[in-house]
RNA sequence: UGGGGCGUCGCCAAGCGGUAAGGCAUCGGCCUUUGGAGCCGACAUUCGCAGGUUCGAAUCCUGCCGCCCCAGCCA
């Protein structure tokens, strides 16, 4: 291992954390490669998740790390999936989490031509046939895991006649699925993947970037090698499913003779709980309307979180945190939850909001008077200053943080208990105003004037603090309150993914009560809500309809031993 | 019954023959004008199982067990 052998190189390793960078620095040291080359390759069919941004720190992260790039490339070989409304989501997702590819964004796309060489070529070599057998057909010629499969009958005509098919193919001669362009590998292999597959087949589909120039079309495999080796990717990084592939994809470029050779390496994609990861779930979720799209905040898709609240750095850092192997793992939601709170924790101006207003009204508080409380922005970082809060004689406070009849260990406001209204005043609860329903409506109490600013000369304690907002100068929002989409931490596992979405996921709170200087937060701020979460102004908050979203909970103490 | 992978604490994950890192979660305690944050402590005599090699094995060998992926003209 090379971890010393070239500490003064610019490339100089650190200590390798996965076997992925192992392998790059063992390469690195052996000469082998002078710089390292990486690609994070979507398909634009879909919007990134957070399985994706597990893959592009990797591959974006090691070029930093190493002193090389990393490529941007979009794999649009099927034009019957792809869509430009894909491609511009995924770039504007890449550059939120904070990657920058450069000048270097291609689509395989752009090499059809050459691509279109290298088949010809394949054919010249006696290496690849137009196959005449229906796709029926072929599957059944293809053999099963434990039967050789049988060869075509079309698989050894004549390098002249492949060559005539193949360009009557291209020129849109046949319909879809009359024919297909196959390597000659080996119909008997133990790997299907090198069973003769299929590396062109029509599609008589215009193309989000080619149009019409082509109704041939290559496939993945083939596609994907030799873009990467027109591109000098020095290591091909990818998910453990494609592990099966490897020989396919060394095969085209040994066989065409390739100036160079990428080496693919595979990694275990990440699994999340409480969530689903796949495309085709996540575009049924959309396209259904369960969600209200592929930013709704409860979407694992970078867009979604980036709507919820959740910054790039907490998410590098999670994908710092989980690491790379190779074994099959489903990750905590809490580890991701708990990125985002140890980041916006470090940084976010504290606030004060009552999402469940209960009235208070200070008795012996002088009517019309207002007063304003210094307080604090982030007790984390002095540097961010401080704000004015006003007071006054009616306020409210959350209904949680009253009870009637308190529970054992309940550190809040009940009848004849003094409370610490946080920056301003104790207050203690006189007497409860209940409606003909019997459901408090108000509380009145009296406030120690002695007690300004949050402390008494006796020095006092009392059982809690509590946050609140002025009733006359509160700002009225929306805040919606999610949950996991799911109510079970496997929802992959069910036969019909929504049985289990959870009913609770999303809670729309009006008329929630929030200190006035949250009045015009621009969409996408972030703030802790005192005591009860970080929230984001949604990216539809308008100044007269101003909506919150929450981004995750603060660690809820009190909900644990309530629970008991 | 074919091929390719993987199995270390509830969840991730280090470990690469010298006697089980770390994070999340959980549970205690301290502290606190956020029941937040922070701090302190507990948390695998054991590495899927069984043999073997060795002075010594999670690390090497053999066998077994379990889980994942592969029969698209998807990626």
């Amino acid at each position: 291992m090379s971890t010393s052998g070239t500490s003064s190189s610019p490339t100089a390793p650190s200590v390798p954390t996965d076997f992925i960078r192992e392998i790059v620095e063992g390469d690195l040291a052996s000469g082998k490669h002078h710089s390292v080359v990486t690609r994070f390759p979507p398909e634009p069919n879909g919007y990134l998740h957070i399985g994706h941004a597990k893959s592009i720190t990797l591959n974006f992260g090691i070029a930093a790390q190493y002193g090389g790039r990393c490529h941007l490339r979009f794999d649009d070989t099927n034009p019957a999936k792809e869509d430009v409304e894909y491609v511009d989501s995924i770039q504007e997702d890449v550059r939120w989490l904070g990657f920058d590819w450069g000048e270097h964004r291609y689509f395989a796309s752009d090499y059809f031509d050459q691509l279109h060489q290298f088949a010809v070529q394949l054919i010249k070599s006696g290496l690849a046939y137009v196959d005449d057998l229906s796709p029926e057909q072929i599957r059944e010629f293809r053999g099963t895991p434990t039967e050789p499969g049988r060869p075509s009958p079309f698989r050894d005509r004549s390098v002249a006649e492949n060559l005539d098919l193949f360009e009557r193919m291209r020129k849109g001669e046949f319909d879809e699925g009359a024919c297909v362009l196959r390597t000659k590998i080996d119909m008997a292999s133990p790997n299907f993947n090198l069973r003769d597959p299929a590396i062109y087949r029509i599609k008589k589909a215009s193309h989000h970037r080619t149009g019409d120039k082509w109704c041939i079309y290559p496939m993945y495999d083939f596609a994907h090698s030799l873009s990467d080796m027109i591109e000098g990717i020095t290591h091909s990084i990818c998910t453990l499913e494609f592990e099966d592939h490897r020989p396919l994809y060394d095969w085209y470029l040994d066989v065409l003779k390739t100036p160079s050779h990428p080496q693919q390496v595979e990694f275990a994609r990440l699994g999340l709980t409480y969530t689903v990861m796949s495309k085709r779930l996540l575009l049924q979720l959309v396209r259904e309307g369960i969600v209200s799209g592929w930013d709704d905040p409860r979407m694992p898709t970078l867009s979604g979180m980036r709507r919820r609240g959740y910054t790039p750095q907490s998410i590098r850092r999670f994908c710092e945190l989980i690491g790379v192997s190779k074994a099959n793992s489903v990750v905590d939601f809490s580890l991701l939850e708990h990125c985002v709170r140890e980041d916006l924790n470090a940084r976010s101006q504290r606030v004060m909001a009552v999402l469940r207003p209960l009235k208070v009204v200070i008795t012996n508080y002088p009517e019309g008077q207002v007063e304003e409380f210094e307080a604090e922005n982030n007790p984390e970082d002095p540097a961010a200053g401080t704000r004015k809060v006003p007071f006054s004689r009616e306020i409210f406070i959350e209904q949680d943080d009253f009870a009637e009849n308190p529970p054992p260990k309940y550190f809040r406001l009940s009848p004849g208990k003094e409370i610490r209204l946080k920056h301003a005043y104790y207050i203690r609860c006189d007497e409860v105003v209940k409606d003909a329903a019997g459901r408090v409506t108000e509380l009145r109490c009296s406030y120690d004037p002695q007690s300004r600013g949050g402390s008494t000369p006796d020095g006092r304690k009392v059982l809690g603090t509590s946050h609140w907002v002025s009733a006359p100068h509160a700002l009225d929002a929306e805040v919606r309150l999610y949950d996991h989409l799911f109510g079970v931490p496997d929802p992959g596992a069910a036969d019909d993914f929504k049985t289990v979405l959870n009913p609770g996921s999303l809670e729309v709170l009006d008329g929630c009560k929030l200190e006035p200087g949250l009045a015009g937060a621009v969409p996408g701020s972030r703030f802790q809500f005192l005591r009860q979460g970080y929230f984001c102004t949604d990216a539809g908050s308008t100044g007269s309809h101003p909506v919150f979203n929450r981004t995750v909970g603060l660690k809820d103490t009190w909900a644990k031993i309530a629970r008991k």
